[in-house]
DNA sequence: GTCTATAACATGATAGAC
DNA sequence: GTCTATCATGTTATAGAC
């Protein structure tokens, strides 16, 4: 079993107008089946089937199902980390910092929500992806997260946090929440990726409670009560 | 394949004084195993083994793999609920907001995290559950979520929440973020479950920032930097 | 209640024609 | 590059002895 050189020059971007290649359809189905179905429960033959083609001519492109998880995983974080190095160049520079913070939240629900489903396979089949495969991805993944330790470790510079705070442990947490958002944004998020990008920061920058620690009331609408059974099919839960 | 009574009354408590019957044996190495290798991942050899059993000697016990597991995932629920209710139950008339939701994360946590795989099996293996059993076990858990609800609609009644916020949206946030600690908590989380639960409610309650909106300063240390390359095994990026 | 043995099936992977 | 076999293996589930 092979597991190096998962991903080729042309698994990252390839002409727009040239029909994409076989090793290509290949892929991109992979890796829109292993986020929708998992990777245990999709077969070859269903990568085959969405690729228009028959089991056995996936293993001319891939030496084997694990290899192919591995080039998923790889393409989607290199496409997460362009789009956050993207969102960092176009910053202005005088953006305060919660803005800051929010058009990153945003760069990464984006990349999960918009960029394919290359993005969404770390968030949905990494954890139980095989060993060999998972410690592939490790490196690629912590590089990608060191970018957002420093993003907290200029917030902390900047002292705009709240003393004392554990920044590994807040940075976590917000990305993980992220993440765990494409659970059920399609259910009972708001309507644009925006919009739960503006919630998302606003929630881990100010926090729910509008009395503590000393702010002001606001004025406007008081929050309306929630339907309580909620929509079928709980995917938070518990 | 049978999907109907899937749990029995020993399923939810047996003596603490007898060694475990045999169905009791299977029920709790399959939530084991389940929980720690994933639904398709395990075998019925596997939770024979761990259950000091023989493969088919299961089916006296149950009609199916898959009725295996919607027996795991209704005592999970069954038992966060309890948890939930006892929480309730033994929460002081006067306690104030941010403690009584402090009290309830806590109760969470706890049932995920003390109180066996039953519950996290919930959140680690659910979502890949095969249809008909996930189908099975959504009533019980939308049940669970109707509880949460409720606690955010007393939130609003009473006033303490910022005017405006979209009640439903902010329960999801908190329990997804509270399950995902799964993920992580073992790796970089806070010692104890209860500062894990006060870190995370005062994170939803207050958030981070030091300046918003018109707080004064605190006094005490300001935030160390963290270490930037966390730990290796990511399990939360993206 | 638990065992052994095995049926029935699905899956990842290979070989060789075209 | 893709196809048609087919192999080898592992898995759920059943049958019947003890």
């Amino acid at each position: 079993m092979v597991l190096t050189e998962a991903t080729t020059e042309q698994d990252r971007c390839h002409d727009r107008d040239e029909p994409p290649t076989g090793r290509q359809r290949v892929l991109e189905a992979a890796a829109w089946l292993f986020h929708r179905q998992g990777y245990r429960e999709t077969t070859l033959r269903d990568i085959a089937t969405a690729s228009a083609m028959k089991a056995g001519s996936i293993y001319y492109h891939f030496d084997s199902k694990e290899q192919l998880l591995a080039a998923v995983l790889e393409t989607g974080i290199e496409r997460i980390t362009a789009d956050f190095v993207e969102a960092a160049r176009a910053m202005p520079v005088d953006v305060a910092p919660r803005e800051r913070l929010r058009r990153h939240v945003l760069a990464h629900l984006e990349a999960l929500f918009i960029h394919g489903p290359f993005t969404t396979s770390h968030v949905t089949v990494f954890k139980n992806a095989p060993n060999a495969v998972r410690a592939l991805a490790i490196p690629s993944r912590d590089a990608y997260e060191a970018r957002w330790a420093e993003l907290f470790d200029r917030f902390a510079t900047e002292a705009v946090l709240k003393p004392g705070v554990d920044l590994a442990l807040q940075r976590v947490l917000l990305l993980s929440t992220a993440n765990a958002t494409l659970d059920w944004f399609d259910r009972l998020g708001p309507h644009t990726v925006e919009d739960l990008a503006a919630a998302l920061t606003n929630q881990f920058w100010l926090g729910v409670s509008a009395l503590e620690p000393g702010a002001k009331r606001h004025r406007g609408s008081s929050p309306q009560p929630s339907s309580v059974p909620t929509a079928q099919g709980s995917t938070t839960t518990p």
